[in-house]
DNA sequence: GGCCTTTCTGCAACTGGTTGCATAAACCCG
DNA sequence: CGGGTTTATGCAACCAGTTGCAGAAAGGCC
């Protein structure tokens, strides 16, 4: 639901093509909404086909590329999108699930997953910080260095907590396996 | 991805109908998993078909219910999901579009959307905080009430988190605002 | 008993996101 | 310069979740 409006985001921060976008995409506004290329493509497109993006000519380099930039309408429909009040989607955590059927059918290998998510949080955690440290850590704080710090400080929070989460349910399910004898 | 599992969960909890499950849906799992009744009555019939669950001979009650039970064969499937490492799903969230699209579009009416979403966070996390008080705050802790409380504490360091975070986004927000000399 | 409402079940169509595959241009290397 | 590789674009099918609507059974009301 927000794909179009990221991509008119990072196409008004710098315009560029498909494949471009998905790099991005990858990193900074893709570490909150990620998008295939195919995805991306086609939105491209479909913006295109709405006016709120124009084609710019076709420069060279690998492939066909596509540069794509921002018109007027695509900035205005960004602007009242950003207005508008939305719902947050509530959460959404296969974890959760796992957990609550651990709890009727008894221990089962369901550590070893939270072990391994653990990992992954810890890596995320450390990239974010090393970000931050490299970006933010002096230089004038103008709205906009405020604006992505402050997403940057969403990421390390949320990570903070799945880590703290992960050892909190594994201290709760090796507990239980020790209190049963399994050593 | 995980709604089946989810289902199997409930029913082997208590064995009910498709409507009954809507709506522990809303309450208890469907903290973590939502589910419409659309989807659930699908699912039931996949889960039918697939021999993980059999419908029960139909009692009274409103229209015509059919409650269902969980058989051996999808206690083993949900033994064997349970059990399975999976990759986590990347954390997803509008708000930080909405973040990095004001940083370049400039001053946006974001911060209204910013609290109203504060204000619903504040009320699900005082309806946790209630159910724990109610719930969890004497009792003999087995493994699975332990579990249980478990799943509640992720959705307060969630809600938590997320207060904490709209609060400061809002301070960055309405900082930048006086700074530009709007009262 | 007839009628309106509510509860429960379900179909059909749609949307956003994913997967698998295809094609074309540039570039790289022997 | 010709064949393999990489980069860029895109189609088609699929999957999970959502929305809108409809029919059937039970309950309540007059």
């Amino acid at each position: 639901m927000s794909l179009p409006h990221a991509l008119l985001t990072a196409l008004l921060e710098r315009p560029c093509s498909g494949s471009e976008l998905a790099g991005r995409f990858d990193r900074s506004i893709g570490f909150f909404w990620q998008a295939t290329h195919q995805q991306i493509y086609r939105e491209l497109k479909r913006l295109e086909e709405l006016g709120w993006i124009t084609a710019l000519a076709p420069e060279a380099g690998r492939g066909r590329k596509r540069a794509y930039e921002v018109r007027p309408a695509g900035r205005e429909e960004l602007r009242r999108w950003t207005g508008e009040v939305h719902e947050p989607k509530p959460l959404r955590d296969e974890l959760m699930v796992r957990l609550r059927a651990e709890a009727v059918i008894g221990p089962t290998d369901l550590v070893r997953d939270i072990e391994s998510r653990l990992a992954l949080h810890q890596d995320k955690l450390a990239l974010y910080r090393e970000i931050e440290g490299r970006d933010f850590a002096e230089g004038v704080p103008t709205r906009q260095r405020e604006l992505h710090h402050l997403v940057l400080q969403a990421g390390i929070m949320a990570e903070t907590l799945w880590v703290d989460f992960c050892r909190k349910a594994i201290g709760v399910l090796v507990a239980d396996d020790a209190a049963k004898g399994k050593p």
